[in-house]
DNA sequence: ACCTGAACACCGTTCAAGT
DNA sequence: ACCTGAACACCGTTCAAGT
């Protein structure tokens, strides 16, 4: 598919832009993700992506054939991020529940990045890397090759769909954001018991929950179920 | 906040536009939807709304103080979808996980709408019976109050989260969604075990896995640890 | 070979002018 | 009172022209 793009350690000459900047694809995609975490989702567009890397905009065409490729280099990245300075317990549920965690605040600290990429397969080497790494934490727990693969896959999606549903709500304007924190605060605090009861008579607990994210929660629960299925040990 | 725009209600007479419209916020949510369902997120732009509606695009800032208040009473009409023809059964196990796979279902038949709205608090009238009834299932179930909330809480943003992942991987443009299904059905069920022991040895049982949602399997495991919290009746 | 600049077909939003 | 139309400040992407 890109096979007409720069390699990613080519070592071709280039010519430097206008402005000096000597380009190149992980150039670009650090830029990128700076500009997104200074200036919100919306500031990645090519022109301002040019702008700040001192290029003209229709140069970045030459390493990724268009937006959505270089959104699939970002993703790439922030899985990379997960694994930065982690290392194997030996022991899967403290690995799984560190790893969950990691790539929940890997996402939240890139909140409008994390929005754009969190669903998506990027097939990159930092994706394949955390496929092997977390199906070989669960095949070396002893779990069957069925089993590992399923819990792989409620255990990813789990954390990407907190770590997206989390980070939307972090990525929003803050106008929009301090709107909806109102509408715990005092709209859902102060139903009348007539229309309401039950929100009524649970306003307060709702506005104490609602405020925290429910991925710790169902994390755990998650890891308790999946140490149900695993075999007790032979001898 | 939107106290000089018109109340859903209101019954002032309104002038019809020059092609014959007459305009109302539920027409153009309604309108909107269908533009988002049949042409794609990407389709939701002013203009081409105005033009659908057969109004100058401007003149729908007399409805919606802008795009993000205008998404907000679409989220609520989503919600508003998932309780269409249900009635309560008794049976609170039975009522969730039908709640849950409804708002699946309801999120996923207009994808690109649910991504852009499933992570929104709208404090719409549609979200607040939706709050309401299932605290409301829970409570009667003879959950304590706090359990109630934080189950409530687990439930929600577990199904909004999934729904929002599956949805976000179904409004890909197809040339997007085909590239991420190769690379679960051709790269990783062929890498070299040398390097990657654990994706060659599960690589085809993983291609079957990531085809399907995560979520019935989650949705299941959530009920069962919710089960677990339910006090034992007395008498 | 690679970057540039103009061009094309779009955006959301505002506001004075029309009816 | 409500809709219109022009205007402003933006978009992503292509492609011939420059170096």
């Amino acid at each position: 598919m890109a096979d007409r793009l720069p390699a990613e350690g080519s070592h071709r000459r280039r010519r430097p832009t206008k402005q000096g900047t000597v380009l190149s694809a992980g150039l670009i995609v650090e830029t990128a993700l700076r500009l997104i975490r200074e200036h919100g989702a919306s500031a990645l567009t090519v022109r301002r992506l040019g702008a700040a890397l001192g290029a003209d905009p229709s140069a970045l065409y030459r390493y990724f054939r268009n937006t959505d490729e270089l959104l699939l280099a970002v993703a790439d990245e922030l899985i990379g991020q997960v694994w930065v300075g982690w290392a194997a317990s030996g022991d899967w549920r403290a690995d799984l529940r560190d790893l969950g965690l990691r790539m929940h605040a890997a996402f939240l600290a890139h909140p409008q990045a994390a929005v754009l990429t969190a669903h998506r397969t990027t097939g990159g080497p930092h994706e394949t890397h955390a496929i092997e790494t977390i199906i070989g934490v669960l095949r070396g727990a002893g779990f069957p090759d069925p089993a590992a693969v399923a819990i792989y896959h409620g255990f990813v999606d789990l954390g990407l769909s907190q770590a997206a549903l989390d980070a939307a709500h972090l990525a929003l304007p803050a106008e929009a954001r301090e709107a909806e924190r109102r509408v715990w605060q005092r709209t859902y605090t102060s139903m009348p018991a007539g229309t309401h009861p039950h929100l009524a008579a649970t306003g307060t607990l709702l506005r104490n929950e609602m405020g925290r994210s429910a991925y710790p929660q169902l994390l755990e629960l998650f890891l308790d179920a999946a140490a149900i299925r695993l075999p007790r040990k032979a001898g």
